[in-house]
DNA sequence: TTGTATGCGTTATCAT
DNA sequence: ATGATAACGCATACAA
């Protein structure tokens, strides 16, 4: 491997001048800067990162952690954040966490070691108290996920709005026995929160009970939709209507009830969330609540960008826009 | 952020001992050990990889290249090689080639630099000629796609015979008007030959002759699929059978066939290829041809092992077993 | 405008 | 069993 001793010795020139060359300095003239890039070219010279993080440089690099990419949602927002980062000239490293708090802070040790500028995390497994002390090496933010103190940098959709959308329409089309189902919990706390409030509030307005059988927590996957159909048939009263956190357990839930017979939305009707490919696809198709993806990418690096040029900037909370698309399933 | 001094001074010890502790030396005594042990805590203490790798280190990093990760396929492989690789203590750096022959080199400047101890490569951009150049950095192999080097390192899979198996199951259902769409072109080189030559020889050995009219080329997503089906329509002679090179593709055939009132199979019989998680969603269920991911992405990762372990290692070819899913869709 | 010398954090070599 | 020191490749303070 070339470094930058062999482009001074071949070019006659010294170190220093090859290192102005490579970062754009000024004071260097004509003549030796072309010098110095033949040489580069003709021993096909590339600057050794680690060298140049090691000496305390920007690295030009972002960490995006994420549960895991087979996720489509995820898939989506990683296209969409490394989109928006090139764009300005950032590398981005894919991290997945696969819901593990001790691969989580792993990641977080890039940051520490100078392999990063700074971390985007799209969702967040330890206490917010515990990633807070990786703060002092570099910016970290949140995008999709987030936590309960204003001072970190967010950039989130109004869940429990985008739920209690989803849970009215419900309503409007003449639904009163209404399920539940979400990848976090039913609490006050803890995973998808929001989203349960705001379903929590849409019903409570039209004045209609939740009946906690139907509620169905940590539910992921296509194969977790369907089990969730397949304990909606085996009830004696079953609801007629179904919101779920995710397009893939809905999509489940549809292909499911198809396979028993059942017509959707007549016999049940059901809602996703995100608004990935798999909505357009399951038939019939799903009405769901579209996330702004390619937004969240844009608006995350963005104010990333500005916390690197500056670190005292005030902290700055975004709220996206969430949409309701009505398709056929509702 | 800490590093191996601050350790050192904490514990009283000299940077040696403490580097020898962090490597799993011998020659250090058990009560030192326990100092330093406990002084890395204290610290928060995390090795500096960049300087491990610009002291020529193993980075126990590999870099893995796809074309885009929002394709499931790729996404499900990448998630497969990662797996495998964590099992073995290695990191895994994703990079994404959008298919551009400049981005594609930049990510094997990965190991020019160091970065990465090795690269697989689920997809080539460049001619291999240009590829071969960076292997004296460190090993590169493919995995999924090909060249035809035999001193090239390969996990691949016999397309060939995956696209004669799926041709012929669709003869076998008696269809004689077969259309044919690929990800590729259709020529006798380039990409997607390999299937192309299957799909040949299944139609040629059965007396039947390709029309031209019939071939798509190009074609990557559900809306490539929706196009496809739309052209179709327009013809006066319709094929009754079509194959195509990937699920999503014949996933949006479907979506859009349905749409225009057409019934699957009986008015157009649709196989895909991938068996990715669509082919179950999409109604009717998808006839095609599964790739064993997980067993790809286990096998670059035990032959990569093998070539870091031992350089001078003969290039070993391996050759996956492809099979086809008889699902509704025929 | 150009060059010399230093240090970033780590590990291997060579003492002791 | 332990420690001092050099070297990896680079960018900067300082000197010329």
């Amino acid at each position: 491997m070339a470094t930058i001793s062999d482009v001074a010795k071949l070019s006659g020139l010294s170190k220093t001048t090859v290192s102005r060359v490579i970062n754009n300095h000024p004071y260097v003239s004509e003549k030796k800067r072309e010098l110095v890039l033949k040489a580069m070219k003709e021993l096909g010279y590339t600057p050794n990162p680690s060298a140049r993080r090691l000496r305390g440089q920007l690295t030009t690099t972002l960490g995006v952690i994420v549960p895991r990419i087979v996720n489509p949602f995820f898939a989506h927002l990683i296209n969409s954040i490394e989109q928006a980062a090139y764009k300005k000239g950032y590398q981005v490293l894919i991290c997945q966490s696969y819901e593990d708090k001790q691969k989580e802070l792993a990641f977080l040790d890039l940051l520490k070691t100078k392999q990063v500028d700074g971390i985007i995390m799209t969702s967040i497994e330890n206490d917010w108290a515990v990633i807070e002390s990786y703060n002092e090496y570099g910016p970290i933010m949140l995008c999709n996920d987030y936590v309960n103190q204003k001072e970190v940098p967010m950039i989130r959709l109004d869940q429990s709005k985008g739920a209690y959308t989803g849970a009215n329409h419900l309503i409007e089309r003449g639904h009163q026995k209404i399920a539940y189902c979400t990848g976090g919990l039913f609490d006050e706390e803890g995973k998808g929160k929001d989203r349960n409030q705001g379903f929590q509030r849409a019903l409570s307005e039209a004045g209609i009970k939740i009946d906690p059988k139907w509620i169905f927590i940590d539910q992921h996957t296509i194969e977790d939709g369907k089990h969730v159909l397949r304990q909606i048939l085996e009830m004696k009263d079953r609801p007629t209507a179904i919101f779920t956190g995710s397009d893939e357990v809905a999509g489940g839930i549809i292909l499911e009830a198809k396979d028993h017979g059942l017509t959707i939305p007549n016999d049940l009707a059901v809602i996703g969330f995100d608004d990935q490919p798999i909505a357009e696809i399951v038939d019939p198709k799903l009405t769901t609540i579209r996330q702004p993806v390619d937004q969240m990418g844009e608006k995350s690096i963005e104010t990333m960008i500005q916390m690197l040029e500056n670190p005292e900037m005030e902290i700055k909370n975004y709220e996206l826009p969430i949409e309701l698309i009505v398709r056929q399933s509702t």
